[in-house]
DNA sequence: GGATGCGCTTAACTTTGTTAAGGAGTCAAG
DNA sequence: CTTGACTCCTTAACAAAGTTAAGCGCATCC
């Protein structure tokens, strides 16, 4: 069987490709090596052990996020790129099966995102937020962002794909006679239009921010 | 060996027992079974496999929330029992180890979770939410609280202990030459008062709710 | 009192992450 | 040109996981 020299970062982005034909419960190191024409240990020579190969896809991730997000433009109102940033994660979370799971689970090793960080806080404080302030403004549109792709992803688990098992519809009719009203909004639970249900959450988080955070000391 | 007749309600309560003491990862069915006195395949019979005990774990979980979650004040403003109902969803969360990736990682099956359901949609209504915007608040301040505490779980599995391998003064210290505003805040993205950020990010949800859901049709 | 079937046991299989030991190639020193 | 060391992979193997197969004991009912 030949040996094909062994690269670590083409090996992460094989791992990141990979997960998405097999989800993150199907990404085993047996499976990758094979996609690399190798022997499993193989791996082992680069990585410590499989977290470290999850630690550095994640940061992949987070580097190809960094590199493809845009610079805020100097002169617009601070909603906008602040709610372009958290639109830009959703949207590299959703690039990969499982993406926020990953992303999630792990510790960023890197440094590489201090910069861009430094500029966000910078541009904040000049909109009147504390750098505090700012930085937790940041974390609660993080969270948000995270659990929201989470539940999103374990209903799509790609763009297209639907996880079967909950038939909204079925569970409307099943609640109509005793619960109208739960009956009526399970579209609103658990229905498909994501995109919608983001960009409403967005907006209402970016305000409770600017109306709780911005104005405090 | 003694066989202790099994109660599947005694063994979801053993099951989140022990994942109190070992975590998600440790949660083995063999170790489980050793719990109960009994030999793992034993557990088939009750369960169809790992995941629906899960699934069950979940699922009393969430009844544990219902029941011992409070009926709203009829006198009370919206956002009083609102609060309070992620409030005790996020201490529900805190009160297992990794509660937050069990109780999000599963699908909920009963529908006890609706009568109360309805009960808030009602008061949501009642306080000139259209029914579809109450169920998208709900939605949007669910996935913050997840959000929030899987990241906080990963840093504090329990209440007390720290996750080691993150030092917020370490790493303040380390980026503080380049990006001073970075190295300032690094407490307020990792630090340990998880109560008060969450207190603040509650009201930022619910104050954005209030400002693009209670208004808009 | 023998058959039925529930609820468990023991044994075993498969797949996982991971470690141990060794072998092919490269490259520099003597 | 040989020798040794170092790198990067191989094969072999182990332990622990979920899960399945087969069978034993014991209550219950005709």
């Amino acid at each position: 069987m030949a040996a094909a020299r062994l690269d670590p970062d083409q090996v992460v982005r094989t791992a990141l490709t990979l997960l998405d034909e097999v989800g993150l419960e199907g990404l085993t190191l047996r499976r990758l090596a094979r996609e690399l024409d190798v022997q499993a240990p193989a791996l082992y020579w680069h990585f410590k052990n499989k977290q470290s190969l999850l630690d550095e896809m994640a940061t992949a991730l987070q580097r190809e996020l960094d590199e493809t997000g845009g610079h805020p433009e100097p002169g617009a109102p601070w909603q906008d790129w602040f709610s372009e940033m958290f639109r830009h994660l959703r949207r590299g979370l959703l690039r990969h099966r499982d993406g926020a799971k990953v992303f999630g689970g792990t510790r960023l090793t890197g440094t590489g995102h201090a910069a861009r960080q430094e500029e966000h806080l910078r541009l904040m404080t000049a909109a009147g937020f504390t750098p505090g302030a700012a930085a937790r403004a940041f974390f609660i549109a993080y969270t948000f962002t995270m659990g929201f792709v989470i539940e999103e992803q374990a209903v799509h688990p790609m763009p297209g794909e639907r996880t079967p098992g909950y038939d909204v519809e079925e569970r409307a009719a099943r609640l109509a006679p005793e619960h109208p009203l739960a009956a009526a909004v399970s579209g609103d639970f658990f229905g498909d239009d994501y995109d919608a249900r983001f960009e409403e959450g967005l907006r209402a988080v970016v305000a409770g921010v600017e109306a709780t955070l911005l104005t405090a000391s």
